[in-house]
DNA sequence: GACCAGGCACATC
DNA sequence: GATGTGCATGGT
């Protein structure tokens, strides 16, 4: 039996460099540098990405206010804070029970892993390597992993969250079965390996995602195309 | 009051 | 390996 069928090609494909060169350029005119992601230093990064699991980033910024407040800005500081204080902190976010034990973990890896307790070292490793390690992290599942490996790393794994879903499968790019695995494969085989470059086009993503109405709210303030899924903004 | 938001792990079939 | 479910807050 063949493999179930879906829209992206396994190998290079100069069409679709070219309709994602458009893409990033056209997203890139509309919105400009997008100086994503926001965050003070790596670790705040990394922070954010667990936290912002299933959770609007609003929320998320409240979380990591409160841990600032807190002290809780280092992987020693939080692994070593006393579990009330770290769920009251994490509170705003959601899922605040689920999110310390992951924060926890992501903690424990680069207190070990770190050479001399100190995290930055083990996101100088290869990519190769580093990826792989951070998903044996509980909690760190592939969208986790590549917004620490692109965004506190600053190595090249391109991330695909819900919005970069969204929009390519209201465009018709997508048909919505691709596997995370498959999407990604599919912008790192055709697009240029640059870490600036997958920043910029998922941070683009990101702002151009508020246009596009979700599945189940057919109708948003942003999308100026009333209650219609089928249709989208014209953006890409 | 219902629905949604930048996932992930785990159980079950 | 596909599918369903729990986790929880704050904004609209």
């Amino acid at each position: 039996m063949p493999p179930k069928a879906n829209a992206f090609s396994r190998a290079f494909s100069p069409r679709a460099r070219a309709r994602l060169l458009e893409i990033y350029a056209k997203l890139s005119r509309r919105f400009g540098e997008r100086h994503w992601w926001p965050g003070d230093n790596p670790f705040e990064v990394a922070v954010g990405a667990v936290l912002t699991q299933n959770a609007a980033w609003r929320n998320v910024e409240k979380a990591i206010a409160n841990l600032k407040a807190r002290g809780l800005v280092t992987p020693e500081a939080i692994a070593e804070a006393p579990l009330g204080e770290l769920l009251e902190a994490l509170r705003p976010s959601g899922y605040y029970n689920v999110k310390a034990r992951r924060l926890l973990s992501l903690c424990a890896f680069f207190l070990k892993n770190g050479e001399g307790g100190l995290y930055p070292s083990v996101l100088g490793w290869p990519l190769a390597k580093l990826r792989p390690a951070l998903l044996e992290v509980p909690g760190v599942g592939p969208e986790t992993a590549d917004c620490v490996v692109l965004y506190a790393a600053r190595q090249p794994s391109f991330v695909v969250d819900a919005y970069t879903k969204r929009i390519l499968s209201r465009h018709g790019l997508a048909n919505g079965e691709e596997s995370y695995e498959e999407t990604r494969a599919w912008f790192e085989l055709n697009l240029p390996r640059q870490t600036q470059l997958y920043n910029e086009f998922h941070a683009l993503f990101v702002a151009a995602g508020h246009y596009y109405c979700s599945p189940r709210k057919p109708k948003c303030e942003l999308c100026p195309l009333g209650d219609d899924p089928r249709r989208a903004p014209d953006l890409i």
